[in-house]
This record gives C-alpha cells, sequence and structure tokens, in this order.
DNA sequence: TCTGGGGTCCTAGGACCC
DNA sequence: TCTGGGGTCCTAGGACCC
C-alpha cells in the first residue's frame, strides 16, 4: 500500500463495440454486439445500448439475440482493435513509462515512476481527466473509465464504479472502509467456486473477509489464494505494476459448429493449428518444450494430453507431429466441440551456442520417440482428403475439410481470419489441388 | 439455440534424485 | 529390512481474467 493514489487503472468502455459504432456511424446510439456470432459463439462485448437488454459478455450469442433480436451482431475485427489500442496505449506512456497492460481495453499506469507528478487526490483527478480527453482525441471518440487509488487492488475496483467515462479516486487511508462493504466477488480472483466456498463459511462481504481467521481462509479456499486474499480484504496489496511481462505459452482452439467424430479430419485440423502456433512462435521469436493438445467433448468435459520435448523448438512439423501423437493418445469417441493446440514452457528464441537450429530441432525431436506415421488415407474415390490445399479463383487459398457423396468442402482462411466455408462438385474446375507439405514425405525429416 | 479464445496461476500426484 | 524427507520436473485438471 502506497502512500499516495500513484497507481491508475484505465478500462476502455465497451471497447470493441465501441470501436464499431466509430467506424461506422450507423451504429451509434444502436446496440452493437461483438462476439462469436455462430451457432455456438459468445457475446465478447455488447454496447451500452445493449447491455439495457441484457446482454452481457460471456453470454451465448444465442441468448443474445433472444433477448436483442434487433442488435447488430458482428465478428470482432482483431487488428483494427489493436492498432486503437495501441494509440491508446502511448497516451499512457506519456504519463510514465510503468504501463502493464491487462489486455487490449485495460492498463495500470504507476504515475510514480514517472516522478514529475504531484500526487494528491486532487491532481491524481486532474491527471485522470487529462488522460481521458487524451484517448478520447488519439482514438476517435472512445472514452474510458479510470480508477485511482494507492493499489492495483484499488484501482482496479475504482474504475468500475463510475462506468462509463467516469474517475474514481481513492483517497489514501480509507481503502479498508472503501472496501468492507463490497462484495468478495469484487476482488479480482474471486470468482463463482470461491465465492461459494466463501459464501459457505459464511462470508460474502468484504468485511466478513476481513474478520475471517487467515488459517480458517486457507483452509476454505488453499494456501496461495488464502494468504493473498487475507491481505487483499483489509487492502494490504503493494504488487508492482510491471511493463514487460514474459509470456508464457502460446495456443490456438477453435469450437466447431457441429461436433466432430472424423479422426483424419481432426488430424488435418491440427495440423494446421500446429503450424499457426508455431508461425507466432517465430514471429515472436520464441521456442518451447511442452506441446498441449486440449479436447473439448459433447458434454463439455475437456482433458489436455502434454508431452515435454529435450529442447525447445519452433518447427512446425515437430510440433505438428508431437500434437498427432497426444491427438491419437485422446479419446475422441462420440466426437469432440473443440480442439486446441499450444506450446508451453518458453525459452527466447535465440538458441545458445551448443546447437545449431537444426541439430536442436533433431534433438528435441529424438526425444519424443514418434511412432511411424503413416501417410493420412485418401478418401477412396472423392480425390480429396481432409486438410488437402486448394485454391478458387473466388475465394482464394482454402483447405478441404471433408469430401464424400460427390461433394467436397472447403474451408477458406488465412492464419488470421476465419473465411467461408463453401462446398463444391467434386469435378468443379474451379477449384484447383494444391501440393499439402503433409501429405508428401519429401518435406517430412527423416525418422 | 447453453457455454469463445487467448491467456495466467495454482494444486496434486508420481517419478526420480539426494 | 524398514522407514524418511526435501527438491525438482512432469502431467492433468481447475479457477479465473478479459
Amino acid at each position: 500500500m502506497r502512500a499516495d493514489p500513484s497507481i491508475l487503472h484505465v478500462d476502455l468502455d465497451a471497447f470493441f463495440a465501441a470501436v464499431e459504432q466509430r467506424d461506422k456511424p450507423s451504429l451509434r446510439g444502436k446496440p452493437v454486439v461483438v462476439g462469436g456470432i455462430g451457432l455456438r459463439g459468445v457475446v465478447s462485448t455488447a454496447s451500452y445500448e445493449a447491455r439495457k437488454y441484457g446482454v452481457r459478455s460471456a453470454m451465448s450469442t444465442a441468448e443474445a439475440r433472444s433477448r436483442c433480436p434487433h442488435a447488430a451482431y458482428l465478428w470482432p475485427r482483431f487488428e483494427v482493435y489493436r492498432a486503437t489500442s495501441q494509440a491508446v496505449m502511448a497516451q499512457m506512456r506519456a504519463l510514465s513509462p510503468l504501463v502493464e497492460p491487462l489486455s487490449l481495453d485495460e492498463a495500470f499506469v504507476d504515475l510514480s515512476a514517472a516522478g514529475l507528478h504531484d500526487l494528491t487526490v486532487d491532481d491524481v483527478q486532474a491527471i485522470a481527466d487529462d488522460l481521458k480527453d487524451a484517448i478520447k482525441e488519439a482514438s476517435g471518440g472512445l472514452t474510458a473509465s479510470v480508477g485511482a487509488g494507492t493499489s492495483k487492488l484499488i484501482a482496479k475496483i475504482a474504475s468500475d464504479l463510475d462506468k462509463p467515462d467516469g474517475v474514481v479516486v481513492v483517497p489514501p487511508g480509507t481503502e479498508a472502509e472503501f472496501l468492507a462493504p463490497m462484495q468478495v466477488t469484487v476482488i479480482p480472483g474471486v470468482g463463482p467456486a470461491t465465492a461459494q466456498r466463501l459464501s459457505m463459511a459464511g462470508v460474502r462481504t468484504v468485511a466478513d473477509l476481513q474478520l475471517l481467521d487467515e488459517d480458517e481462509l486457507i483452509r476454505q479456499v488453499g494456501s496461495a489464494h488464502g494468504t493473498s486474499l487475507h491481505r487483499l480484504a483489509v487492502a494490504a496489496d503493494d504488487r508492482p505494476v510491471v511493463s514487460d511481462r514474459e509470456t508464457k505459452s502460446v495456443s490456438i482452439e477453435d469450437t466447431f459448429e457441429t461436433d466432430i467424430i472424423d479422426r483424419s479430419l481432426l488430424t488435418a485440423i491440427s495440423e494446421r493449428m500446429a503450424h499457426r502456433v508455431a508461425e507466432r512462435l517465430r514471429k515472436a521469436q520464441l521456442s518451447g518444450r511442452t506441446v498441449t493438445v486440449k479436447t473439448r467433448m459433447h458434454d463439455f468435459t475437456t482433458h489436455t494430453r502434454s508431452s515435454t520435448l529435450a529442447g525447445p523448438t519452433d518447427d512446425p512439423r515437430v510440433v505438428a507431429r508431437v500434437a498427432r501423437r497426444l491427438l491419437d493418445d485422446s479419446d475422441i469417441s462420440g466426437g469432440i466441440r473443440l480442439l486446441g493446440v499450444g506450446v508451453s514452457s518458453l525459452a527466447d528464441w535465440i538458441q545458445d551456442d551448443l546447437f545449431t537450429e537444426s541439430e536442436a530441432d533433431e534433438a528435441a525431436e529424438a526425444a519424443v520417440d514418434l511412432p511411424e506415421v503413416p501417410v493420412r488415407p485418401r478418401e477412396r474415390d472423392t480425390g480429396y482428403h481432409p486438410g488437402q490445399d486448394v485454391t478458387h479463383p473466388t475465394y482464394g487459398a482454402g483447405w478441404v475439410w471433408g469430401a464424400g457423396r460427390g461433394r467436397v468442402t472447403v474451408r477458406f482462411e488465412t492464419p488470421e481470419t476465419r473465411g467461408p466455408i463453401r462446398t463444391f462438385a467434386l469435378e468443379d474446375p474451379e477449384l484447383t489441388k494444391l501440393k499439402h507439405p503433409s501429405a508428401d514425405d519429401s518435406e517430412e525429416p527423416a525418422d
């Protein structure tokens, strides 16, 4: 807990929806819902107009549609949000070098790191007001809500109290009484499961929590969580603002419109995902030792299988083969609704001098003890197989999702965007087959 | 018409080593 | 022959956040 309210928490209001309204004037003043708008999508952000109808983040889009059928439903445009986010973060960095982004629309700022500001409550209020103006200017009209206090905890909670477009500065010394009447769920880290356990111990408000014995709390919620909660309840929080946090894992996952049972299709999808993950690793100059495959069953139970290599890799072929082996070990009977591939135990890509790139990859792969990988069987008479690359004059590059009964279904997508899915006749002359890397042994390293 | 996608952190058990 | 503890690494699952 610091002496001055030097920590700001800045939160852009209904960020994705606000960007869409900024860019499409016809949407201004109207309900806008951004998120997955397919069969199994959920809401990322609802504009304030849509919230009036009870639409909330994380709600299924199906439910949102029934609550607010006349809203505009939009896929997210992450590239646009990222660019806007950077412009906003730049305004914060102009205030202080110590800025910790939590997501595209949220960040902490430690004003004391600048050494320039007077930090009375009134000064901080003025700084926050000016920052909001600067953000609006830099972002093309977006509003932000700002909380300020002597810690991250207080700043974060404060920014939520006067949304949208508000500023709340909590005076030093008033933190514990500020928190006391609130529900325990205002404390970041207390979600439904923890709230339920606390409730069984008679704890519903922070005031209740302040009175609970630490050992009792640890019994209820575990050692790490209990210790930190016991301190946060009395606003004892000296966590620093950290401007550059290391990435710990990189992953891709996809929920399918309908459950998939076909193993060869899943293998093809896992291979795509492995390549996209490896590409993102390379762009970030990272490599990793642990490959994880995630599956979610029809009943929403979720399983992970992971395997750790002897050394880090960013080779798409290595990631793909380990992922494939893990998928082969996974139970997919009954079909799965989600598949994911991730890499963790990350290292900086710059390899140490002991290995060349290829030696390191060989060493990594040697440790995997891969079984013989049969070439994926072709669908007997369609001439296509899942995962095969194709191209089309209208839709561009795509890949085969499935084939049969005289039809072939193609998914047109790039590493960045998910494109349409289209079905063609097998003999459609506009659909051109391309060589698929994994279906061709010449690109595979020898086992 | 249930339940996204990208992450972080924690726990617990087993293997293995000292 | 019997009973140990601590530390680290790996794996699987779960809670939580935006």
